[in-house]
DNA sequence: GTGGTCTAGACCACG
DNA sequence: GTGGTCTAGACCACG
């Protein structure tokens, strides 16, 4: 893992934390990895592993188990998801469509660019 | 103008001057607002605005000119334009289908989102 | 430290360090000072320091890890070395001979002033 | 002529002017070119064309004769030289002999750039 | 008027 | 502890 030099690592880990839960690879009520572990595989220092881990805590992701380190919460998955697409949706989205037209870049552009193996380009059903 | 918190102001800045430079805002071969009048504009510290034109400077958009102010180079505006769609086709356009796919974001729900007025879906007319 | 009154500190602070890298006195893959320390004792403000870490930086001396401080980059010491001597050769030796013309300065007058120890002159020992 | 970014433009001037008195390009005695005249052949403004020529004045270089211009002083020639022959061999000598040791550049390596067409070669006579 | 430099001081994120 | 950012204020050279 390399991580950008413009964000604060502890926020990538945050991202990749949150990918990881969508993605069915933590599984909830299940142990996460601890922050030790979590630092060494990714060779970064625990305690910025841990700060990551609080913010994931504050949005009620993972939480505590005395003893054993962090378990994911129930719904976690849901959540994140959730959270993610209106986000996504309502913030990621028009901004990427204005810096489309701004830049002079019509959808045929990024079909060239991303081919849309399936179901993206409507006419290729069928 | 208003700033966002996680980001440094000087690079909203930069990111500001370039949307200007691309727009037509600001005119090749003239001058840019000097670092004071752009500063009192935005409610800015001057010293904070030199350093966006440091790196527009970096990027050879502007040049000093001694005891005048900065003046926008030839070619700028094609040049931050290239420039810009560059990063845009090879890596925004990527991570944006690439967290569709994550967040399972089908393209009609952003077509839902972002109604498309005119010829990007031109088979939907009537 | 004596800084010229006709040159910014941070510039006469880059030339320094330059001096540091190419004498080993700063070591590869090694912490640099910190931006307070040098600033501390060159009573110079650390803000100044910066402004030529940052330059060295831009020029791939330098490069920062997060909450620690600067590391000397690999080959930086022969990186400035051949900068230094390219530039030496190239412009500045030209100079300092097209000066001797002008001035009508004779070689010999400047072996008089600098009276060459060693090797400069081998046929005169002795 | 081009002027450098990192030093004052009427110390180029200042420069320039004192080549073009060594040289014997502006005679004792008679009127060097109008602020106006020198900054339009050299496209600077005759301001600071002003400051330069008051700087040579300071240094007694040319003096002002009403309704004619400035003349250039008995000496001037004579003076500039020994001026600049002290500074070159007080300090610019020295200076370039210590950068050639820092960098480690022998004598010879200048002979090998420069190679001295007529006597700074002392084997070469005869 | 313009930018360039420097200081002092503050606050912050990071590790 | 570290660098990064920002402000406020000052002084300067330049044109």
């Amino acid at each position: 893992m390399d991580f950008k030099a413009d964000k604060p690592i502890y926020l990538q880990l945050v991202d990749l934390c949150r990918r990881k839960i969508i993605s069915g690879e933590w599984a909830e009520g299940e142990r996460v990895p601890s922050v030790r572990e979590l630092g060494a595989r990714l060779a970064v220092n625990p305690h910025t592993v841990l700060k990551a881990y609080d913010e994931l805590q504050r949005e009620a992701l993972i939480e505590p188990r005395r003893g054993l380190g962090f378990i994911l919460c129930d719904n976690a998955r849901e959540g994140v998801r959730r959270a993610m697409r209106d986000v996504f949706i309502a913030q990621e989205v028009p901004a990427f469509i204005a810096k489309m037209k701004e830049l002079d870049i019509s959808p045929a552009e990024i079909f060239d660019v991303c081919p849309a193996e399936d179901e993206s380009r409507p006419d290729n059903i069928r």
